[in-house]
DNA sequence: GAACCTTTTCACTATTTAGTTAGAAAGCGA
DNA sequence: TCGCTTTCTAACTAAATAGTGAAAAGGTTC
């Protein structure tokens, strides 16, 4: 009866998709419950395998929680490198760099979760994977050039580097995803609402923009 | 031979202070370990008394959770009540304002640490502390005087609120305090380097005072 | 068809964990 | 002194938890 059903049990070996079918379930449960919250047999229930393939594949809690990392952190390179701002003037290549990410974060919030959950054990995992430490940011390369074109031409800050602007951009935007449930709880609002999305992305815009265009005035004392 | 050393075993009942030194330990294990990772035993050990004690005060692992949660909040808010800024020019009270914070935060890393636990928990427990939720950060009536005061003045924009500037100062400084360890990993920058720290602060200032400060003209496309 | 890889089954273990029982001693305020 | 509160001791429990053992069967590849 159900042999010329699409796809469900189609495959009877694919280790590949066996993988992938525990990963995602992991990253899932991992993201929402941290590392120490995460239950194996919770993600084993979840999955169309068994606890047992977790452990042949990935050796312990850890290892598949170091998996499940590296994916997050490949997937979302993989998404920056969409972004082509070279043709345009640095002004509004720094505005698209900053709506760009703040779009990507609100909607990659699992990613931000796995993040979040890592600075709370000091990015002890994180300083094992040799992988994602490689895969430095490519939002920076990008920034680096933006950055020069703007500070050469005479309309940005100079004191400002691409790690500093990277930084600013970032804390915006992971800020809105990672902290939304104190915010919310406390001062009644729903920063990822649909209605405020685009102020939002506009005011990351302008955040970036108006701290990068103030050059310094020598009398101005700071 | 120990009877006349200093003050270790000077109280023999002394409920406020037993529980003040359960809660400080407590503070101490949950801010690293996350709630599920926070091991009562552990507590437990580190404190003066017994894990009976804390079941006699606390009732349950999460009801000691809670209070540390209240207490770490209630501890900030009173600090934040030192910050008289009605008397400056607008610009110059926002810019206070959001450097204070800036050290504000960068010097109480283990309430950052909670709130971001708190909001991987998607700030369930937080709910549940209506003591938590009425006290209101200060910070906000605050940012909504000077605010007023310089829309009135021509000198802010008006689309953005006092809500969106706090959101703004907050996450540039709690980013710097939540995710200094992903990002010194990655990018091999310890943003809390000391001799980073006035820098930063400026930033933190020039940051909210330049989105601010840009009154938009009609002719913008924004 | 042989060797190897993948998958299933499932009971099992050792440890950790939050939380308890029960009693008793001792301080403190009235 | 009486009664209530606080503190200590120390074993104990029940459940949850990460991880394993061992065997067998079914695919896959060469």
């Amino acid at each position: 009866m159900a042999e010329n059903l699409p796809a469900v049990e189609v495959r009877k070996r694919d280790p590949e998709g066996t993988r992938r079918d525990i990963m995602a379930v992991a990253t899932v449960e991992f993201a929402n419950q941290g590392f120490a919250g995460a239950r194996v047999d919770k993600i084993a229930e979840d999955t169309a395998t068994t606890k047992r393939m977790i452990y042949y594949y990935f050796g312990s809690k850890e290892g598949l929680y170091l998996a499940v990392l590296e994916a997050a952190y490949e997937e979302v390179r993989l998404l920056e490198t969409n972004l082509n701002v070279d043709d345009l003037e640095p002004l509004l290549a720094l505005r698209q760099l900053a709506e760009f990410t703040y779009d990507h974060h609100t909607s990659h919030q699992a990613f931000i979760r796995l993040v979040q959950i890592e600075n709370i054990h000091r990015a002890e995992h994180l300083e094992k994977s040799q992988r994602i430490r490689d895969l430095n940011s490519t939002a920076i390369f990008t920034l680096e050039s933006i950055i020069k074109r703007g500070v050469d031409g005479g309309i940005f800050r100079s004191d400002i580097d691409a790690l500093d602007a990277h930084m600013m951009i970032s804390a915006y935007s992971i800020f809105q995803v990672a902290n939304q449930h104190t915010f919310k709880s406390i001062f009644g609002r729903d920063m990822l609402d649909a209605n405020l999305h685009d102020k939002y992305r506009r005011l990351a815009g302008d955040m970036i923009v108006d701290v990068m265009t103030q050059v310094l005035p020598p009398s101005q004392k700071k």
